[in-house]
DNA sequence: TTAATGTGATACCTTTTGGTATCCTATGAG
DNA sequence: CTCATAGGATACCAAAAGGTATCACATTAA
């Protein structure tokens, strides 16, 4: 089990999570991602190193280029974390059970 | 659609996704929560804080005391963010696709 | 009523984060 | 070769984050 927190530390920012976004429409070079945002290459170099510490996306020199790719598959284990709270779904029996532990029979 | 930034936000903590699971275990006082940690009740009440900004816990002063409830519903926008990536999952086509792009078809 | 207890709020500190500007290196086009 | 161009690296900055200590307030126990 991979430890979580640099993923779940590169989802937490939303400029990250569009840089995700449009790497799913293909790969990019920092340039072509940079274009999209209204920032420096430099502050976007260092989301796409933070998205690569998460293992979100591949990182592939070509030639003076590199070129960046998403890595969905590192969200498989963000969805399982998630998974684990399944079980805690409020189908509303926990007011109901609150309700009966606390013997609040009053009528109002 | 809710906004995901507090919810993403709260979960890119450690200690927060911890209280999480502890409340899955049942509701807590704030000074439950601090029980099963190594840091102060003031440190802990502002990760409840952020965690009831992204939507992830219920909190219900209950006389004196304040009990904490997990809300799991608010990890399903969470879960459908996560599932507009299933399209991509790399089932090594992608590799296929870009070898056949760069028509690299040297044998090593 | 008085004292203990659970919490809220604030000020303060240090580290991290998100961003810029700047300079350096490497690669590729003419 | 020369030089424009894509990136890397670093120093620097302001703001946010995570933590502590401290004091004030409300509720409950004695």
């Amino acid at each position: 089990m991979p430890d979580l927190q640099p993923t779940f530390r590169a989802l937490a920012d939303p400029t990250r999570r569009d840089i995700l976004h449009l790497l799913g429409g293909g790969d990019m070079t920092i340039a072509q991602v940079t274009d999209h945002f209204d920032m420096t290459r430099a502050a976007v170099k260092k989301h796409l190193t933070v998205l690569e510490q998460g293992n979100l996306i591949r990182v592939r020199p070509q030639g003076r280029e590199v070129l960046n790719s998403l890595n969905a598959a590192a969200l498989s284990p963000i969805r399982d974390w998630i998974g684990f709270f399944d079980q805690f779904w409020d189908t509303h029996l926990d007011a109901l059970k609150n309700a009966i532990e606390n013997k609040d029979l009053t009528h109002e």
